[in-house]
Formats: structure tokens, C-alpha cells, sequence
DNA sequence: GCCATTCTCTGACTAGAGTCAGAGACCATG
DNA sequence: CATGGTCTCTGACTCTAGTCAGAGAATGGC
């Protein structure tokens, strides 16, 4: 009586998939790995070997207790995996470092984690392996791309710059010339249009670093441009373009605005097709941008915001070595 | 410098996957969910919901001390969640099942759950929602095939039995002309001939149901035959064939075969590719097998057994001649 | 040099999760 | 109906994870 292919609700799939998941792979994680060692030293034993660091640092990136901390890391010390000294720049905090036999340790929980992950595929075929290697490196992407963090920044601030350095690289490469558009020209322009109440810029952040950045910049009443459109090559594919481009529909709606245009190279595709599958449309050159070929424009009215990104609870660190 | 293209380890990407799964989504905080109640309560609370059963049932579903859940139940008694009554077939045990009330807790588990997955898709736009269900789904058809247990059991065993009759049930409805083709029937002759040591039989499992199963008995000298071969409509694509085919040549060997024949009906194609791809040869009808149409061999040599099932940890469910 | 602030450590405490060894109820069988 | 085996419950216990308040050292601004 069913329909054949009733088109699954992707909040199902996920639920189903979670559910396989932690049951299955996830049950032997509990106990950390059989490795002996409790979960919260193993935790910490792994971030101090992915990157040393002071105690108050390593208290945020795992969002422990000071109190706790300072627990773990005697215990640690004790079995003399760790070395702690006062941090000779403010000597209240102290540094953390691996010692040789942590370092060993470290690379335990490392084998294990592996060991583990090769228990899971090894009773696959070779062709079901790869298909499994294949949707789960699907699934990271998009995984990771829903997960990343939409913030309005100043376009001087460093992680803006981090990001426009990356954006002017990657325009240069692609369309040629290198010489003809400058990082720090490009900064200081920004540094003045994108800046409320005329114009804001965005950036997309995945675990701290950018991942994706736009501006938005007022052209005259009513009309805004996008400016800045880039998306780490890494990350191309999960759709983050779209998204970032819904959001600065939207802050270009609260600047004001009901047009946007853009101007854009011919040698940057995926970008051009993304903006027409957007519902932009080409238009005649607005501007006597040197590096712009193509020009587009569109609508933008005001509706009901749809799933703009928001506040995601930060959940622990969980120490799986990679 | 580094290749485009460097075929990715499925070891590398399953640990990748793993790392930015649970940071991002916290696979372990399934628990909580903020609901205020901890974690083994509403595991349990969860695991009644989905199917009420008695206080043993519950133990090994959940894998719990018998202690353990006896106290959790009391609490949950305490809350008039549950109610708990002895089981008239056996009144060492009890039967659980949800009060009103407890319906009422476990939709709100149920609510929080779907929230939360919502909140993880919600961030993408409607093509990537779609493209992370569909690689999660494939991704769980293939962690649960890489989690299945394949055990020999005793064909007259219920876990046999209940394979048996899917497998007569599906042959039926795909040859037509389900009347002349018997499950108890088919059940008598295998009592005889798929035990040792003459046959074997075995079933593959996932989570204490079968999903697939395949005997081998003796033709002649050397000679066996592979039988009752099938695979749960909702696991096709997951490879399961291959490997229970591969996992039955094993049992064939050790049975000292060194030839290996099978009969099938030409409606049953998948099947058919799969004995192609596994290396079978069409050779002559072998037998009166009046529901056959199609016949193969393979020669089965002594090799190193590749990623076969072996050694994987043997759950609660113990072989019981009857 | 003073003082509020910032930082770490310590001890005391709670709650959850789970194990273990009996005690006692219940069952199947000869 | 006796007896061995199976099942659940109870109490006593351990371990991990995490919170909280206060002591004391170091810092930065004045």
C-alpha cells in the first residue's frame, strides 16, 4: 500500500543512521578503546599530544573544570606522561608537554583507534569498502559543512584578513594576472565599504579557521553588491556558497536593500552556476571592475528567514585520534 | 605535489568521519538530551518503548547487569513510567511495559531526538539535506552488514527455522506457484542434511534477527552443495551475498570439498549475478530440482582465508542441539 | 608598594554507571 | 517431591566524572 519511494525525511535518515552508529561502532568506545586508560585522562593525554599547551588552554579547548584539570594532569605526571612547568610568561599558569613515554601512550591510543576503525570495514568486500569509504566521506563533508559557524565580522579583523588573503589567492590563480589585484589593496577597500551601516561581512568558520567568507557593500538607495564570495577548495560541494549566500541575501535585507548585484570572472564556473541556480540573472556591466567579465542581479524581497545558522551548542572534544 | 587522486584508505576515512562525527554531533550525548533523566534510565526508558519484552529480554537487548536493571526499573516503577509484572509463562521473570504516563516521557525522548537531528540538517539547503540522507543511508546498510554475525547453527534451531521460512517465503512469491514448494517440507530435509558432518548451516544476524543464511550439504566425494541460499529484501547491495558466500565455500572447505554446486531459478537474477561475479560456471542440470533452472559449479581450493568472519566476538546467544 | 584580579590547586562532595556475591523464588526433571 | 538449575532482587561496593568553595601564588594597573 506504501508508495515505492516515498522520498525519506533526511531527519529520519540521520536518526537511523545515529542510531546503527553509536550501537554498533560507537559501544566499544565507552570503556576507552580497552586501552585501560579512563576516558577523560584518555581525552586529555590526546589533546595535550595533538598540540601542547598552557593549562588554561587546555582547560577551554576541552571545557573542563580547573579543578579537574589540575586532577588529570597530576595523575598524568604521576605515571610520568606529561611534564608540567610553570609558564615562564605568567608563572600562576603552567605548561603541559608529552614526555617520551607519553608520546608513546599517545601513539597507543592512536593504534587502537585505528585498529578499531579497520575492525569495522576489514568483514566488508573490497567493493563494499569503498562504497562505504565513499558515503562517509559524503557524509563528513556535508556533516561538517551544516556544522560550521556564520559570524558578522570587521573586515580588519584577523580572521577576515586570514580569509580575503585566501579569496584574493585563489582569484588571482584562476583568473590570471596575478600581478593586477593586490591582498592589501583589497583589504583596505573593505576595511572602509563593508563595514555597517552601509555594508557588513561575513565570515564561515569550521573548528576556528575560515572556510568560506562574502561581503555585502551599498552601491546606491536600495541596491547592495556582494563582494568577497569565496569558498575553501576543500569545502566545495557541500553547498556552503548557497548557504553563505542566502545569509547575505538576508543581511543585505537588513541593510536596506531589495537589489543585489555582483560581478564575477568568466574562469570562476561553479560560481557562475551557482549564482544562477540561485535566481540571479545576468545583467550589463554596472561597474569598470578590470577582473570582472560577468555581471548578475537579483530580487531580493522580504520573507520569513529559513534555517540560518544559529547558535549549536559546542559540544566536548572528543579524543579520536586522527 | 601529492597525486589527485590517492585512493583513500576506507581505515583513514572511517577515523575522519568518526573525529568530526562525534565533535560535531556527539554521537555519545544520544543520552541526555537534556532531558534531565541520565542515561541509563532513558536508555532503558527508550528500549521499552520501542518494544516492551520481559526484564530478561531487556537485559540482553541493553547488555545490562541483571542488578542494574532491576534497580533502573524500580526508579522508573517509582516515576510510574513502567509497569512491571510478573510473566505468566515464566514467573521467575517479569514483563515491562510503558503506563501512559511513560508513553508520554518517551515521546518527549522521541521529540528531543528528532530535534536534535533536525538541528544538524536544518543548516543545509535542500539538495545537501538530500545528499546527506542518501550517503548516511548507505552508510548505515553498509555498518550494519560490517557488524553482522554469521554463526553455524542446528537447521531445526528457531533462529534456522525463521530464515528457512523468509527464504522458502521469497523463493515462493519470485518463482510463483507457491504450492508446490513447502517450508516444512524444506525444514525436514535440512534437519537431515545441512548438520554435521555431512552439511552446515548458517545464519547471519543482526540484532538477534536473521537477515541472511546458507547451507552446504554433501552431493558425493568431495562434492557439496550450496542451499537455501538467501538475503533479507531490506539488506540487498550491502555485499552480504558475497560474504556469505565466500564464509560458506570456508565451511565447505573445512567440511573437505574441494567442488562446490548450486541450483537456482533464472527469475532470481541478482543471485545469479552474484555467483558470476563470485567465479561460478554454468554447467548442466545436476539434479530433478524441479524449481531449478540454472546450474553452477566452483572449484574451492585450500587458500588463505581473506577477511572471512572467524574470531569476531560471539554473543549471548549459545548453539543448543535439540 | 598596594590592591583587586586572575589563575591554579586542594579537599569535600554528588551523581551516574556498573560489578559482584549471595538470598530467595520459581522451573523442569527423574 | 526432592533436587539442581535458572531467574530476579538486594545490599555493598568501586570507579569515573564533574562541581564547588576557598586558600594561596602571581599579575597588572595605579
Amino acid at each position: 500500500m506504501t508508495a515505492s519511494a516515498p522520498a525519506p525525511d533526511p531527519v529520519d535518515v540521520v536518526r537511523r543512521f545515529n542510531r546503527s552508529y553509536t550501537q554498533r561502532v560507537g559501544a566499544l568506545d565507552e570503556s576507552f578503546l580497552g586501552s585501560g586508560m579512563p576516558l577523560g585522562r584518555a581525552r586529555l593525554l590526546y589533546e595535550i599530544g595533538v598540540e601542547p599547551g598552557t593549562t588554561q588552554d587546555l582547560r577551554t579547548r576541552l571545557g573542563l573544570d580547573s579543578g579537574y584539570l589540575s586532577r588529570l594532569l597530576r595523575d598524568l605526571e604521576a605515571d610520568a606522561l606529561v611534564t608540567v612547568e610553570p609558564d615562564p610568561a605568567d608563572r600562576r599558569r603552567r605548561t603541559v608537554a608529552l614526555t617520551d613515554e607519553g608520546r608513546q601512550a599517545w601513539g597507543d591510543l592512536e593504534r587502537r583507534s585505528a585498529e578499531r576503525a579497520r575492525g569495522l570495514v576489514e568483514p566488508l568486500t573490497a567493493r563494499q569498502q569503498s562504497r562505504l569509504a565513499a558515503a562517509l566521506a559524503e557524509a563528513d563533508l556535508l556533516v561538517r559543512a551544516a556544522t560550521i559557524e556564520l559570524e558578522t565580522v570587521a573586515p580588519a579583523a584577523d580572521l577576515a584578513r586570514r580569509a580575503v588573503r585566501a579569496y584574493v589567492d585563489e582569484v588571482g590563480a584562476r583568473i590570471g594576472g596575478t600581478g593586477t589585484f593586490d591582498a592589501d589593496e583589497a583589504l583596505a577597500d573593505d576595511a572602509a565599504r563593508l563595514v555597517a551601516p552601509r555594508g557588513a561581512f561575513v565570515v564561515a568558520t569550521s573548528a576556528g579557521s575560515p572556510v568560506a567568507c562574502g561581503g555585502v557593500q551599498t552601491l546606491g538607495p536600495g541596491v547592495g553588491e556582494i563582494k568577497r564570495m569565496w569558498v575553501d577548495d576543500a569545502w566545495r560541494g557541500a553547498g556552503l556558497g548557497s548557504r553563505l549566500l542566502r545569509h547575505l541575501e538576508q543581511v543585505a535585507r537588513e541593510l536596506g536593500h531589495t537589489e543585489l548585484r555582483l560581478d564575477t570572472h568568466e574562469a570562476l564556473t561553479e560560481a557562475i552556476a551557482m549564482y544562477e541556480r540561485a535566481g540571479y540573472r545576468r545583467i550589463e556591466r554596472y561597474n569598470d571592475n578590470l577582473h570582472a567579465t560577468h555581471f548578475f542581479s537579483t530580487e531580493i524581497r522580504e520573507f520569513p528567514r529559513r534555517g540560518v545558522p544559529g547558535r549549536r551548542r559546542v559540544g566536548p572534544c572528543l579524543p579520536h585520534p586522527t
